[in-house]
DNA sequence: CTGAAAGCGCTTACAG
DNA sequence: CTGAAAGCGCTTACAG
């Protein structure tokens, strides 16, 4: 079922069906309905590859989760986002191809080379550690794309974050306003630009508040599990005098922290405040109830579809968007001035 | 830049490019290393839309998420499971598409259309609760399925799940083990078919033990979230006798319930034993650590992408395969057998 | 308001 | 081992 059997069944050209799938104005609307009907009886639908190579458009927009993450999409902040940014995304016309890195990064193929073969309109590219260099390909070529936590610079390309200095920002301020003057963080060992973003402004901030920066009380993590937050923890339990909260740079490193600081006979929150950063489900269920930073998911995937929809279809300017993140009290980060 | 280029960049006709391409073997060998040389220069590129037009074959699955899931796809079981997919149906060459339900499913198209309009080789249908009639048009045509946590009878359809009966089976065997003899149950008021599963393999547990079947112990929580079981539990509470040991038919529920559990003065699992299913994060950090059931999502998604995959490629009958849950046992459930 | 025809970039019998 | 040509199902100037 074809476009010229309807044409044929309506006693019409193909030319004029074509138009009245796309909505043209000058067409009669005898015709138009009698062409409709049948398309409707028939059941017809246009394929998508026929179209996709007549016009060189698809409305497909390429999903690529580079660096570490590619092997596994199972983080709630990239579920979260890549979510919000389907809904939005979907609304405007477009579906998601998601490109199965297994295969052809075996094979040494990239993603544009990837996107050139779908005729993606655009990629949204959703970064992890340690991202793959093929990545700035895309980036520079003429297939628009926006970046989540990853710089982009390509005439094309815009990229969303979260505000990642704020984020400890509010935590070390929370920190302060509780009481705490000797503050800790857990950083880690090979930071993407992310946890770049966040020990600095840690480090910042503490000057802010007139903090003291003891060497003793940063750690860095080997990896994100909560046992490597664990193992840094007890690292930090080494030190002479303990800091008395610690900021950890995401809550499964927070989770890991905290039952080291439980297993050596420390209290949480009242020995040891503790935060994290990214509000995951199990913030709400743990003991005692993580206080976090929450990224706001929903407006970065819905911002990134917006934005990613003009690069498509207009010209506009390289930029990046930082969106506001929210602190989330919860008990582990206690206080000290009901004590006082 | 197209075949026709590289045809002509070589001195070759655009047949045996194509065939250089395809991997024919009936090409000489000086020939397939100057065209492979030019298309190595040039950064030439088949075209994906031109190909599946010609050979009506996409490479392509479809994604479907239907029903109520279909706004949100966040849930880890979910995620992880297609995760798992993606991978193994990566490996065997195909890329995955995501269709955007929230605008044609507003102008009434439905999913065989899409997956007519992409021409995609074959779809995966992962199921919520409230599922769309739509999806029974996919499953009843030519298009090969795979089904997750649906009942499937097209003639080129297969559907997998968790051995939902021996979810509950194994939780029930459980608690008796650790002694509790008086079992409640949380479910849910309108059960989708896994949850009919879990509630009718519970009570038939009961009766293999020659446990009590007490009404007031069996309650249905309105919807999923903690929320919704914790005003489920509080109704238990209710009972005139209480049960000694709650089965949450997911862990998000028995997290709602142990909160009001522990509001009520009832020490988890000291005087109430709480076990939820799913395994999600939150249970490894939650207060107390909940006892829980594993789904095999990884055997699940890997399973689903092989079965489709011959689905694809050959003739198969139509089944439904089973994959065994494991039970995870933390401190939630407890147990009497110490105080005996 | 409608249609004939070229073109998009591939594949595939078929002929040689 | 290689090539000429038809065909896949659309769109789009252009002519009328």
């Amino acid at each position: 079922m074809n476009i010229k059997t309807i044409a044929r069944l309506a006693g019409v050209s193909v030319a004029t069906v074509s138009k009245i799938i796309n909505n043209y104005p000058d067409i009669g609307e005898e015709t138009r309905q009698r062409v409709l009907k049948i398309m409707e009886e028939t059941g017809y639908r246009p394929s998508s590859s026929a179209k996709t190579l007549a016009t060189k458009k698809s409305n497909l927009v390429g999903v690529v989760f580079a660096g570490k993450l590619n092997v596994d999409f199972s983080h709630p902040f990239f579920v979260e986002v890549i979510n919000a940014f389907k809904k939005q995304i979907g609304l405007l016309g477009y579906d998601l191809l998601f490109f199965s890195n297994e295969k052809f990064l075996d094979q040494g193929e990239d993603y544009l080379a990837r996107s050139k073969y779908f005729q993606v309109d655009g990629c949204i590219i959703i970064a992890g550690d340690e991202v793959e260099s093929s990545v700035s390909d895309l980036d520079a070529s003429p297939i628009p794309c926006i970046g989540i936590d990853i710089e982009m610079n390509g005439q094309n390309s815009c990229y969303i974050m979260s505000d990642n200095e704020k984020i400890s920002t509010k935590v070390v301020e929370q920190f302060y306003m509780n009481g705490y003057r000797d503050l800790g963080f857990i950083g880690l060992q090979r930071a993407s630009l992310v946890m770049q973003h966040r020990e600095k402004a840690f480090k910042q901030s503490l000057k802010q508040f007139s903090l003291e920066e003891n060497p003793e009380w940063l750690v860095y993590s080997q990896d994100y599990a909560a046992t490597d937050g664990y193992e840094a923890a007890k690292q930090l339990l080494q030190a002479d005098v303990l800091p008395r909260a610690v900021f950890a740079a995401t809550d499964l490193l927070a989770f890991g922290a905290v039952r080291a600081f439980k297993e050596a006979g420390l209290r949480v929150p009242e020995d040891i405040a503790v935060a994290g950063c990214d509000d995951i489900e199990a913030c709400r269920y743990s003991d005692p109830p993580l206080t976090t930073v929450k990224q706001d998911t929903d407006k970065i995937g819905r911002l990134a579809a917006m934005i990613l929809f003009d690069l498509m279809n207009k010209q506009m300017d390289n930029r990046c968007i930082k969106v506001e993140p929210e602190l989330v009290l919860r008990r582990s980060c206690g206080t000290l001035l009901a004590y006082q």
